[in-house]
DNA sequence: GTGGTCTAGACCACT
DNA sequence: GTGGTCTAGACCACC
């Protein structure tokens, strides 16, 4: 978690969760941790969990048990859209902005390809 | 301008800006509109729009002369790097969280390709 | 039983009973399962099952023999008020709250109408 | 408000407003009061306001501008639904749970009229 | 034990 | 000024 970055931590926490089931980490009806684990686990405030928890089941990816804990959804199908979500989100903005700054196709694939190699 | 995204007024204004210099409708040297004109343009706050020149000014963007204006860089150099710079901004974040969720570089060119032809 | 609801697991299954009751699959006098058969039955915690019990003995609705079991009660006219009871703990709200945002009656009587075909 | 109520302080005051939406208290486009305002209203905690802003956002009654303020959606498609939409809320699980104890319409028509003119 | 709600008070970015 | 986020700590109903 980066505590000073712009990103509100529950977002981060959302996404680093989600990376978790989309490398299957994180199974179809597994148990999640407690909010207070969580909250534990990332150093962070168990109100911030909680939001999570709300957060992803609005996204359909957890249900609740109530007294009992915070699951991954059952719904395989619902987890198998994720990979694929989390692409179009990020890579919408960027493709309208560049195609308005007068990116070809092919400028376009050449500058990404380009900048994959380089990252990380 | 949307006035309900999530993405600051100042910072919408100021891509716009650049996208207009990077598709040439704005010029090296050439004057910009006052604090005033630009919040009736855009009717935003003059407030935001003053954190806008402050802002592309930082950037080495536009430059002012007390009293007179705020006017496009004279640095053509400068001015020529735009295009590429966006680019990486906007791509690097993307490639690092989808490396991140196990993209190969072939996934991702399919998909961002894809996302490319779907977009407008 | 639905374990996401919102409603709790024992009002759930109090409800169940109640209309066991009322539509005559449970008779005066009828003993009711022990408490961990019922926890088998529904599959929940047994200590939920006890709270359903105390509460139903609350409402006058079962009694208890010490060391023998959980009985409906054989109060004939009581359970008679039931059908009655929860029609007007169910409706009473709604109506209110209706009446609040400015139904009238016909239009009020309109609407649950209509509501009554779709339902089922 | 009802502070000793099992319903949400937070769902209370949404409720409340959409209230005033639809008696028409409340009109397109209109601004709220900010959530100090509120808070001090209904003696509350600004946090709860904020939830309660939040929740309607997510339902498409109202819109943030940043720095500026909360606003009724001009949607006004969207708030005609309201009413409606209250209502069938409402009469779904009442009408559900009755259907299941076995009444007929007539029954049902007849008593939930006779509730209505009892009530208030 | 679990999650849900609420308060109090703080800090932040944006207009 | 506005809403958004976060912490700390409390209380609650439910299982």
């Amino acid at each position: 978690m980066d505590f000073r970055s712009n990103i509100p931590l529950y977002l981060q926490v959302i996404a680093d969760i989600k990376k978790k089931i989309i490398t299957g980490q994180l199974t179809p009806g597994e148990k999640l941790p407690s909010t207070r684990e969580l909250a534990a686990l990332y150093q962070i405030n168990p109100n911030t969990v909680v939001r999570v928890y709300n957060e992803m089941e609005l996204q359909n990816l957890t249900f609740t048990k109530r007294g009992i804990g915070t699951f991954i959804t059952e719904d395989a199908h619902r987890l198998s859209l994720l990979k694929e979500e989390m692409a179009k989100l990020l890579a919408g903005e960027l493709v309208k902005e560049l195609k308005d700054i007068g990116y070809t196709k092919e400028e376009f694939l050449d500058t990404v390809a380009r900048i994959y190699d380089v990252t990380l």
